[in-house]
RNA sequence: GGACCCGUAGCUCAGUUGGUUAGAGCGCUACAUUGACAUUGUAGAGGUCAGAAGUUCAACUCUUCUCGGGUCUACCA
C-alpha cells in the first residue's frame, strides 16, 4: 500500500469495478426489494453541490441498504424541466444576437436546439454523478421527456379528463411577458418592493373615493367593492354609475363583498375582474348570484393596454400607461393622495418578471372534485397520506423527517387552488388534446378522419415529474418492477420543493395507484457558504463540486457534505471543512496499512478472537456498543450523528489507543483483523472508494466490500471490564498531563508509584501499557502508598498517583495547582450535599438519579480527602 | 397579517422523550517527531448554553414574553 491515499489513482477504476460487477443492478441481488428514486436533476447545467449533497445522501442510504442484504435499487434520471432549459436556451440564442428564437427558428427548429442542449447537458450530469460515487442502476436511467415517460403523461391526463377532473376553464392566470406563458402559483417567487398608492376618484360626481397602486387597470373596473356592512358605503350597493374615466366611459355597480377591509384605503375597492385574482372571483360569484358585472381586459398578452384601454391608451406599456392615467387624474383634480408603501409581488421563478393576471383559457386540474369511484378529492387523498394513511390504513402513511414538515404540507393542501397545467411554450409534453371545429379528443394519438389539430400548448414540467416513483419504472407498461419496488422506500429532497414536488408526488401516486409513493421522506436543508449566503452564479460564491473531487478526492466531498448537516436545516460549506475529511480520508487508509502490516493472514471469516487483555475487551466492547449506536443512527437518518461516532471511534479509541497498545502487547492479528473488517464496512456508505480500495489490497479484487454485510452488534462482546480500562486510559493522561504542566523532558523516563486501593491486580496486569505510554522508568504498585518526597501526585477515581520529580519539583506552583482542584472539589462537594440533603429532591427523583448523585459524592468526598493530605504533605 | 427555523467555546455545529462538573471538528497555546500517518502525536486554554419570567426536587432541554438573524406563506386592493 502506499504511503498516502491519493484519490485520483483510483476512484475511476474502482467505479468502473462496481459498474461491471452489476450489483447496482437489483436484479442481481437477492432479497427484500428497497427502492430510491434519485430526484431528477434538470438537464439545464451542471452538477452543483445541492446535487453532491443529495447524491451522498442517497449513496450512504442505498449502500447501507445493500449491505444490510437488501435488493436495492437506486433508479438515476434526469428532467427535461420544461420551462427552465426553454428560457436558457433561447436567453443563449439572444446572446448570440438571436433577437426573437420562437419566430426565426419556429416551434421545430426550437425545439431542435432545445435538445441538442439538453442531450449534451444530460451527458455532461450523468458523468458527473458517477464522479459522486453513486450506486445507481444505469440499465434503468430514466429522462422525464423520453418515450415511455411520455406514455405514462399521457395516460395519466386521459385517466384525469374522463374522471373529470381535468377542464378547460377561462380564468385568471398568471402570465409572464417576458416569457409568454402561464405559471403556476408554486413557480412565483414574491418578492417585496415598494410602490405608490394612489388614492383618486373615478370623476366628479362619483360620490366616493377609491385607492390603488395599480391606476392603469381601473380602465378595466366594471364594480366598486364594499363592505356590506359599512355605514358609509351600504346605500349604494346595487346602484350603477356611468363614468367617464380618463376618457373611457364604464359601468360600476357597487357590488357588496365580506372580503373588503373597510379600514384599508378608503374602504372601498375598484374591481378590475379581468386583472386580478381576487376580482375574478368576485366577478364569479357576482355571476352565481345572479348580479353579473363585466369583464374587460385592458392588458394583452404582450403587456400592452388593449384597444378597451382606449384610443389614448393602447399600444402604451403597463407603466406607461400608469403615469398617464395618473397625469391626466392630476389635471382634473381627482387624485387625491399619493403615499408609498411596501408591495408584494410575484414574478416568474424562471424568466424574473413580475407576473401580469390576464384571464384566459387554459387546461386546469381541479382538486376538489369529487373522483368517481374513490368517493373523495384529490385533496383529500393529499391530507390522508400524511395524516391517518390513505383510505384510513396507516401502513399507506408518508413519514417526513424532520416531522414539523408535515404540517406545513398539510396547511397547503387546505389552501390548494386548481392547478393551471397548460404552457404556452414548446419545449414539454404536448398536451395531448384535439380539436376539430367544435369537437374535441383527448389521446396521444391523432384521432381517425381529417382535420383533427391539436393543442398547441404544453404540460407543466411538474406533471411529469409527479408521476417520478413509478413512470421511472415503465408503468403503465412493466408491472413488474412497480410492483417490485413501488411504493419507494425512501425519497429525499430539500425543502424549497415541497410543494412543488413532494406534494404532487403524493398527488399522482394516490390517484394512478391507490398507493403512497414512499413510505419515508427525508427533508434536507440548504447549503450556503461560509458566510450563510446562498451560492448562486450571481454572487460568484460558487463552488464546483469537480475541482473539489479533483483536488480532494471524492471520498472528502461526501464526508464533508455529510458530517455536518441535520435534517431540514441549511449546512454552511467551505473548503476547510473538505480539507479536514481529506486528512481523515488519510487516516483511515494508513490505520488499515498499520493493521495490515501486523496481520499475516487477513481473513473475512469471524473465527476465534483470541481475546488475551483488558485492551482486548475494551476496545471489542466499545466496537460493538458504537456499532449499535451507528446502526440506530442511520435508521434514524441521523447521518452525521453516525458519521460523528464512527469517527470517535476510529480516530480516538482505535487509532490513538489500541493501535498503540498492540505496539506494546504484540499478537493480535484476530482482534485487529476482526475490527478493521467491521471498521471498514461501516464508513463505506459513507467513503465507497477509499475503503472499497483498502478491501481491494487486503483481499484482492475478488470480493466487493459494497456487497459485505453491515456488521452485526454483538451483544456478547459488550463487557464491565472497559471501565478498568477507561481507568487506565486516565491515569496515563494524568501522568503525561503532570510531566508536561513541569515541564519534563519527552524523552526523560520518570518513576511513579500507584496507591493502588483493591486494584492491584489490574494495575500489575497493566504495567507495561502504563509505563510505556507515559514513559516510565519504573512503576511501583502498592495496595496503599504514602506520597514520597520530592514527587507530586494526582487522584483517578480513588487511586493516588505519585510521580517522582527526583527533586525538581516547584513546590509554590504544586500548592496552587492542588489548591485549585481542591477548590473546585469543595465547591462540587457543596453542591452534591445540598442537593441530597434536600428532601424534596430525594422523594421526588427516581432512585436511580439519587443513588447516582450519592455515590458521586462519596467519590468526590474521597478524592478531597486525598488531595488534602497531598497538600499537607508538601513543605 | 400568519407560520416555521435558528441564536451553545474565536469559527462551523452536535446535544433524540428534563437528571454528565455542557461536547466535537477547525482555529489557538506549549511541547514532541527519523518505522502506519507532519494529511502526525501529547498536553492545554476557551462557554453565566441570546435575555427575562415561569413550571419542576431538577431546565441547554418544557411554557410565555423580549431582543437579534433567517425562511416560507397570504386576495390587503
Amino acid at each position: 500500500m502506499d504511503k498516502a491515499y491519493e484519490p485520483n489513482l483510483y476512484e475511476d477504476q474502482i467505479y468502473k469495478r462496481w459498474e461491471e460487477s452489476g450489483f447496482f443492478n437489483p436484479d442481481n441481488l437477492e432479497g427484500e426489494p428497497y427502492s430510491i428514486m434519485m430526484p431528477p436533476p434538470n438537464v439545464t447545467g451542471v452538477l452543483h453541490l445541492g446535487h453532491a449533497l443529495e447524491n451522498s445522501l442517497m449513496d450512504v442510504m442505498a449502500r447501507y441498504q445493500r449491505m444490510q442484504g437488501k435488493k436495492v435499487l437506486l433508479l438515476p434520471g434526469t428532467d427535461h424541466a420544461a420551462v427552465a432549459t426553454q428560457a436558457r436556451v433561447e436567453k443563449n440564442l439572444i446572446k448570440e444576437g438571436m433577437k426573437n428564437p420562437r419566430e426565426e427558428l419556429g416551434r421545430d427548429g426550437l425545439l431542435e436546439k432545445i435538445r441538442e442542449y439538453a442531450e449534451q447537458s444530460k451527458a455532461t450530469i450523468l458523468k458527473q454523478i458517477k464522479k459522486m460515487g453513486t450506486s445507481a442502476d444505469w440499465s434503468r436511467l430514466a429522462y422525464t421527456f423520453d418515450e415511455e415517460r411520455g406514455k405514462a403523461v399521457n395516460e395519466v391526463f386521459k385517466k384525469m379528463y374522463d374522471d373529470g377532473l381535468i377542464y378547460r376553464g377561462f380564468r385568471v392566470v398568471n402570465w409572464s411577458v417576458k416569457g409568454q406563458s402561464t405559471a403556476s402559483d408554486d413557480e412565483l417567487i414574491y418578492i417585496d418592493r415598494k410602490a405608490k398608492f394612489y388614492t383618486f376618484k373615478y370623476s366628479k360626481d362619483f360620490p366616493f373615493t377609491i385607492a390603488t397602486t395599480r391606476p392603469e387597470t381601473k380602465l378595466g373596473d366594471t364594480a366598486v367593492a364594499v363592505n356590506p356592512d359599512d355605514k358609509r358605503y351600504q346605500k349604494y350597493i346595487g346602484q350603477v354609475f356611468d363614468v367617464s374615466f380618463c376618457g373611457v366611459d364604464l359601468k360600476l355597480k357597487i357590488i357588496g363583498d365580506e372580503h373588503v377591509d373597510p379600514e384599508f384605503g378608503t374602504g372601498a375597492l375598484g374591481v378590475t375582474p379581468a386583472h386580478s385574482p381576487v376580482d375574478f372571483e368576485m366577478y364569479e360569484k357576482q355571476k352565481v348570484k345572479n348580479d353579473p358585472i363585466g369583464l374587460i381586459k385592458v392588458i394583452g398578452i404582450d403587456g400592452k393596454m388593449t384597444s378597451e384601454a382606449g384610443v389614448d391608451f393602447v399600444g402604451k406599456t403597463v407603466l406607461e400607461a400608469r403615469d398617464l392615467v395618473v397625469e391626466k387624474l392630476k389635471a382634473q383634480g381627482l387624485l387625491e393622495a399619493e403615499e408609498e408603501i411596501e408591495q408584494n409581488v410575484g414574478t416568474s421563478d424562471r424568466f424574473g418578471d413580475v407576473v401580469e393576471s390576464i384571464p384566459m383559457d387554459q387546461w386546469w386540474l381541479d382538486v376538489n372534485k369529487e373522483i368517481p369511484s374513490r368517493g373523495k378529492s384529490l385533496r383529500d387523498l393529499m391530507r390522508e397520506a400524511l395524516t391517518a394513511g390513505l383510505d384510513g390504513d396507516i401502513t399507506k402513511k408518508v413519514n417526513v423527517t424532520p416531522e414539523r414538515f408535515t404540517k406545513l404540507y398539510l396547511d397547503r393542501v387546505d389552501n390548494l387552488r386548481d392547478w393551471c397545467l397548460s404552457r404556452q411554450i414548446w419545449w414539454g409534453h404536448r398536451i395531448p388534446v384535439w380539436y376539430k371545429g367544435e369537437e374535441i379528443q383527448v389521446g396521444a394519438e391523432k384521432p381517425d378522419g381529417d382535420g383533427w389539430v391539436q393543442d398547441e400548448d404544453t404540460l407543466d414540467t411538474w406533471f411529469s415529474s409527479g408521476l417520478w416513483t413509478f413512470s421511472t419504472l415503465g408503468w403503465p407498461e412493466q408491472e413488474l418492477d412497480v410492483k417490485t419496488f413501488h411504493p419507494t422506500n425512501w425519497m429525499q429532497m430539500g425543502y424549497e420543493i415541497l410543494y412543488l414536488w413532494l406534494m404532487r408526488m403524493v398527488l399522482m401516486s394516490t390517484y394512478n395507484l391507490g398507493e403512497i409513493p414512499f413510505k419515508d421522506a427525508y427533508i434536507h436543508g440548504m447549503l450556503r457558504d461560509k458566510d450563510g449566503q446562498k451560492f448562486s452564479k450571481s454572487s460568484g460564491n460558487g463552488i464546483d463540486p469537480l475541482e473539489v473531487i479533483e483536488k480532494y478526492g471524492t471520498d472528502a466531498l461526501r464526508w464533508s457534505l455529510l458530517g455536518s448537516i441535520t435534517p431540514g436545516n441549511d449546512s454552511r460549506f467551505y473548503l476547510e471543512k473538505v480539507e479536514g475529511a481529506q486528512h481523515f480520508v488519510n487516516k483511515l487508509w494508513n490505520i488499515s496499512r498499520f493493521i495490515m502490516s501486523v496481520i499475516p493472514n487477513p481473513s473475512q471469516g469471524e473465527g476465534s478472537l483470541n481475546i488475551k487483555t483488558l485492551a482486548d475487551k475494551w476496545i471489542l466492547s466499545r466496537l460493538s456498543v458504537v456499532t449499535e449506536q451507528i446502526t440506530t443512527n442511520i435508521e434514524k437518518f441521523q447521518f452525521s450523528q453516525a458519521g460523528e461516532l464512527l469517527r470517535d471511534f476510529t480516530w480516538n479509541e482505535l487509532a490513538d489507543w489500541y493501535l498503540e497498545i498492540a505496539k506494546i502487547e504484540g499478537d493480535k492479528t484476530e482482534v485487529l483483523n476482526f475490527i478493521l473488517n467491521a471498521v471498514l464496512k461501516m464508513w463505506h456508505p459513507f467513503m465507497p472508494f477509499v475503503t472499497e480500495q483498502i478491501w481491494t489490497e487486503i483481499y484482492g479484487t475478488e470480493k466487493m466490500l459494497m456487497v459485505e454485510k453491515w456488521p452485526k452488534c454483538h451483544s456478547e462482546l459488550v463487557s464491565e471490564s472497559f471501565e478498568g480500562f477507561e481507568l487506565i486510559k486516565n491515569i496515563i493522561t494524568g501522568i503525561r498531563s503532570l510531566r508536561a504542566e513541569n515541564k519534563i523532558e519527552p524523552v526523560k523516563k520518570l518513576n511513579a508509584l500507584i496507591s493502588a486501593g483493591g486494584m492491584v491486580d489490574l494495575f500489575q496486569e497493566n504495567a507495561e501499557i502504563i509505563k510505556v505510554l507515559a514513559r516510565l522508568e519504573n512503576l511501583q504498585i502498592e495496595k496503599t502508598a504514602v506520597k514520597p518526597e520530592g514527587s507530586i501526585g494526582f487522584v483517578e477515581s480513588g487511586v493516588e498517583v505519585f510521580v517522582d520529580l527526583s527533586g525538581a519539583v516547584d513546590i509554590a506552583k504544586e500548592k496552587v495547582r492542588l489548591e485549585k482542584e481542591k477548590q473546585e472539589l469543595d465547591k462540587y462537594v457543596k453542591g452534591l450535599a445540598g442537593k441530597l440533603g434536600n428532601q424534596e429532591f430525594v422523594s421526588n427523583a427516581p432512585p436511580a438519579v439519587v443513588e447516582k448523585e450519592q455515590q458521586k459524592l462519596t467519590e468526590v468526598k474521597d478524592k478531597l480527602t486525598k488531595i488534602e493530605g497531598q497538600l499537607n504533605s508538601l513543605k
